[in-house]
RNA sequence: GCGCCCGUAGCUCAACUGGAUAGAGUGUUGGCCUCCGAAGCCAGAGGUUGUGGGUUCGACUCCCGCCGGGCGCACCA
């Protein structure tokens, strides 16, 4: 139950009581009378802001108003105190009972503490993750998974019907892709010797397994075969095998979707044709010619009559195009065709959780959906921003060609399931994240999951030695449902207690507007309540968990608390059976209180207790993107070796106990010291691109970029394409070497010198 | 150029979709262990919420204009 919707339920029938007796004029509208807690411990227990929402339709002032209200909340024997202030406040206090039942009423719902019925059983589709079967899961998904599945498990909560979906696509080009490498990863675990990984295919050793596994299961059955035969059975087998790993991977973090669909069988059911049809009977098809992009130089843009949708009926910038111009479908057709099956299953409500690289799905996919469903259904898309994997302050340099990824599995190893879900959620999703390895196992206070987990540690410990001193007593909370709660009542329980009542706020108003990451919050605000708690006890033993006397009392508080640490995201269901459901925490002290006093002994707050992976961490890219997997070789940005510096052998022999930090030697260019240097900023594909980010550099760092000129360099690279080269120049090459150090420093462009 | 998102303490971030004196952590200063875990707690200092207007009882929140940043802008996936 939410005390603070009965309270307003209470205040809107107080309301109704004085427009039933002349006092209001009839026909109020109530919906935005509100009950909260007040910012202001002192203001009170809580506040309603009726008198001023609803002053102006009254026909009064809001404090005249306010007035009337206190009276009449007076007379209630619940409310203790009520008063008007400020602007129209009414704030009032309530009886101690009525905040030490609410603890009853935790204890009896248990993990359905703060469930609701706000959704009214609605239906809604949340599809999230939707990882291609092309490689295992990485750091780069994991945010949105867990955004994903705590928006979820929060609609659920406050009473949705949830469906968890996952849609992949294996009806691409790359998933022959995937077929090809399993292919050749299949001959190497068949002993055939297969070299390096062609370029084209994905070089990961994951695949490894797929091979070794397909090899078990057909022997050598697919050997020296046409690719027209073995192809789409290996392609099936690849698809399957990695959608299994994927699905353990997510098990890991407690993830589980009810729903698997995929492109292949929206495609070959017909659907399509299906969509499109339906389109074209409303009439929203036509043939015709896109303006071309505008803004945007594109050299080789020419007009072109294309299969149009007329999506700008709905909202949109211009129509969009659904069949190329060879008359194959475009890429959005079997999302769109997706969308609709979804509306077919009969959802009205539809979430997808994506990148926000994937900038402009929503306004892509928010007409057809409008279309499809007669404009009953509904899509929000919800964009999660980059995380950025640090390991021990660095950046970790993320890239699929070296196979240099971090796997969702290496991230749940290192760190714990709980403490991933817990960091992902620590930020409003649409944030960048920094997502530090050691920050994240870090055991002091500014690690928000270990302050967390330590307060649970500290409720564990309570119940443990409550069972030592009393061990006949029951302490599930069943048991403790029915101690004299009552007998709660000093300013600091209640304090506690309060926090703990408006946890179903938090629930609901987080699932309304799709911030997973307020339960993190509340849970670090509720914490920090419970160490206050806690440390009250030192100055005043009545206010300790255990009073050996009082062995009804006691415990009781600190089973809500434990019972709240549910809320750490996870499934509510998975926690039935429950005396204090468990988030990982150390349950024994790792440190122990000197026996002599008053010289303790701390770690220091910055240290870490990390022990890094890795101890080579490469710099430079620094943001990871959910983003789809790609073969590697398309579009990487060539840059030269940077002279000088050599890759870190790793037989480097030294004595552990004489940590050398290594010297940064910046190597000596070849280069004359007048103005016969370049400095590379870039390389792309396009002109335009070139220019324009020439001028943002030369707008951003006026006093680097002021004097220079803006060269291009074409450069044709076999079999890669054509890049065109931005440098600046020409300056000395000691100037070269500031300007470098300058762009390092404001993490901005690669910066390499070059003679003229 | 167009569209979406963002700008809050020195730093990293909150602020319960319009509420009262904008809060935490970090850093800094001081205090608290004979006592349920001191990896904790308490107190001090730190702000014209990028900027200029508007809407109203009331704006970090909503609207408009600027400044600064991110992402997206193909018939590619």
């Amino acid at each position: 139950m939410n005390i603070f919707n009965y309270y307003r339920d209470k205040n809107v029938q107080l309301l109704e009581e004085m427009v039933a007796n002349g006092e209001l004029p009839a026909g109020l509208d109530y919906s935005r009378v509100k009950v909260e807690p007040p910012r202001e411990a002192a203001h009170g227990d809580m506040a309603t802001n009726a008198a001023m929402v609803l002053a102006k339709p009254a026909g009064k002032n809001p404090r005249q108003l306010g007035d009337l209200l206190v009276a009449k909340m007076k007379k209630l024997p619940e409310i203790r105190e009520a008063s008007v202030a400020g602007p129209g406040f009414v704030n009032f206090r309530l009886v101690n009972t009525e905040w030490s039942s609410v603890l009853i009423d935790i204890l009896s719902a248990g993990v359905h503490y703060g469930d609701s019925k706000m959704g009214k059983g609605e239906k809604v589709n949340v599809e999230y993750v939707s990882v291609n079967p092309t490689g295992p899961m990485h750091a780069g998904h994991v945010r949105g998974a867990v955004i994903g599945d705590t928006l979820a498990n929060l609609l659920e909560k406050s009473g949705f019907d949830v469906t968890r979906e996952y849609y992949f696509n294996d009806a691409g080009t790359q998933v022959d892709v995937l077929a090809r490498t399993a292919y050749l990863r299949y001959r190497e675990a068949l002993s055939e010797n297969i070299g390096e990984v062609p370029e084209g295919l994905y070089p990961g050793d994951y695949m490894k397994d797929v091979g070794q596994a397909l090899a078990k299961r057909d022997g050598k059955k697919w050997l020296g075969k046409d690719e027209k035969e073995w192809l789409v059975p290996i392609r099936d087998f690849s698809v399957r095998t990695m959608m299994d790993m994927i699905k353990q991977d997510l098990a890991l973090i407690g993830i589980t979707h009810e729903v698997f669909s995929n492109e292949r069988e929206v495609v070959e059911g017909g659907t399509l044709d299906k969509v499109f049809k339906i389109l074209q009977d409303m009439d929203l098809i036509y043939t015709g010619t896109l303006p071309p992009p505008k803004g945007k130089e594109m050299e080789d843009w020419e007009p072109a009559e294309l299969t149009l949708f007329r999506s700008s009926k709905f909202g949109d910038s211009s129509d969009r195009p659904l069949k190329k111009r060879d008359g194959t479908w475009a890429y959005i057709m079997p999302d769109i065709a997706y969308h609709f099956d979804k509306i077919q299953r009969g959802y009205k409500w539809m979430i997808n959780v994506l990148g926000k690289d994937h900038g402009n799905y929503l306004d892509k996919m928010r007409p057809a959906v409008a279309a499809l469903s007669g404009g009953k259904a509904r899509i929000d898309v919800m964009f999660c921003g980059m995380v950025k994997i640090l390991k021990d302050g660095v950046p970790v340099k993320f890239s699929k060609r070296s196979g240099n990824i971090i796997t969702l599995r290496e991230m749940i190893e290192e760190v714990g399931a709980d403490a991933t879900r817990f960091f992902m959620l620590s930020r409003t999703p649409d944030s960048e994240l920094e997502f530090d390895f050691a920050k994240v196992v870090e055991q002091t206070k500014d690690n928000p999951v270990f302050y967390v987990q330590y307060a649970h540690a500290r409720c564990c410990s309570v119940l443990r030695n409550a069972k030592e001193l009393w061990p006949d007593t029951d302490v599930s909370a069943a048991a403790l449902a029915k101690t004299d709660v009552k007998r709660l009542n000093s300013e600091e329980e209640l304090k506690l207690v309060r926090m703990m009542a408006g946890w179903p706020r938090y629930v609901e108003s987080a699932a309304e507007a799709h911030e997973p990451h307020r339960v993190t919050i509340y849970l670090h605000d509720l914490a920090s309540e419970f160490h206050a708690f806690w440390n009250k006890g030192s100055d005043d033993t009545t206010l300790r968990f255990l009073i050996e006397q009082d062995k009804e009392l006691s415990p009781a508080l600190v089973v809500f608390a434990g019972i709240l640490w549910y809320a750490y995201p996870r499934g509510a269901e998975k926690y039935s059976d429950m005396d204090v459901p468990v988030v990982k925490a150390d349950t024994s002290p790792v440190k122990t209180v000197p026996a002599d006093p008053g010289g303790m002994e701390v770690p220091h707050q910055d240290s870490t207790v990390f022990d890094p992976l890795q101890k080579n961490p490469a710099a430079e890219i620094e943001k990871l993107l959910p983003a789809q997997e790609e073969p590697i070789n398309k579009d990487v940005d060539i840059k030269p070796a940077k002279p000088g510096l050599k890759s870190p052998t790793k037989d480097v022999k030294s004595s552990p106990d004489k940590v050398e930090v290594p010297k940064v030697v910046v190597a000596k260019p070849a280069i004359a010291a007048s103005g016969d240097v370049y400095v590379q900023l870039g390389s792309y594909h396009d002109m335009s691109a070139v220019k324009r980010d020439w001028e943002k550099l030369k707008k951003k760092f006026p006093d680097l970029f002021g004097t220079l000129d803006m060269k291009i360099e074409k450069v044709d690279l076999a079999g890669k394409g054509t890049y065109y080269r931005l440098q600046a120049g020409t300056t000395t090459a000691d100037h070269a070497k500031e300007i470098c150090a300058a762009l390092k420093a404001a993490h901005s462009v690669g910066c390499i010198v070059v003679r003229k």
